[in-house]
DNA sequence: TATTGTTATACTCTATAACTATA
DNA sequence: TATAGTTATAGAGTATAACAATA
């Protein structure tokens, strides 16, 4: 199948094919475990800010609070996550349980040799150019990408 | 929320923020024609590969026929693509009618000004150099090893 | 009034399996 | 046997709308 210009020449088409080529091979990389690349960064994000609620997860996702629900519910239902009470009688303080930190180590572990494996034909150089032009796509007037 | 180096340092997951955050954009650049991305792009290739079979198309989208299928269906619904007799009694030939195309020219119009503006931070020689690390993405390539 | 969690519901996209008709 | 299209069905992921409890 030929590509034309009009596909090659748009940086959104080539993200998405680079996204679907990364996001297949971390997924695959993850089949032992269950769980989905997504969900493996819901993960890491309930470790690294541990008793936040579900709707600051969500928009770290950028999903809505009715689907970090789920999320979370299915998190919850496997023993990685636990709802605490939070700061206040309506807000649940999200906590990675012991069993989700050792699951979790494995999963970036997967995730990061499948990363080294798609990026393999890059040098450490080239890498870092990526990460820094990607982290500039966006509208001129926005801010960094955890900028809230 | 902080995002640690855990995520920061994944390009799997730069590469999924930087696809939510095109997509997104040209997903609403498109809200006048009722088409997503993905089949302003199924528009294009059948544009480009006129006679193209759904199978192929399925193929060029990484989906499978069932879901080419689909897919068909709804830009057929819409008058803007037709299926016509292949080459054999088993395919279909796919043709962009006028209207898909009159309409297919307003789109990327619109998705290219989409691009365009969440690309502008960065200069020509930086979007090429973007499209050159992007295409480089992916297990190695050429040898023996475990190339199917 | 606004916010959090929750539930119910629906929509999009994709997949698998099976069937048909061709090849 | 293999392939293209088709159909039925299912699953993931997401969204909206409403409601209760709380702020």
């Amino acid at each position: 199948m030929k590509q034309g210009a009009d596909l090659q020449t748009l940086v959104g088409y080539r993200v998405q094919r680079a996204n679907l080529l990364m996001e297949t091979d971390a997924r695959a990389a993850l089949s032992d475990f269950d769980l989905s690349p997504a969900k493996m960064t819901a993960l890491i994000l309930i470790r690294d800010n541990p008793g936040c609620d579900q709707t600051a997860l969500g928009r770290a996702l950028s999903i809505n609070r009715s689907s970090a629900m789920k999320l979370v519910n299915i998190l919850a239902d496997k023993g990685f996550v636990e709802r605490r009470p939070g700061r206040d009688l309506r807000t649940n303080a999200l906590a990675l349980l012991p069993e989700g930190a050792r699951q979790l180590e494995k999963m970036v572990a997967a995730v990061r040799r499948s990363d080294a494996r798609m990026t393999q034909r890059l040098s450490a150089d080239e890498l870092a150019t990526l990460h820094d032009l990607l982290a500039r796509l966006g509208p001129a007037t926005g801010l960094s990408d955890d900028e809230g």
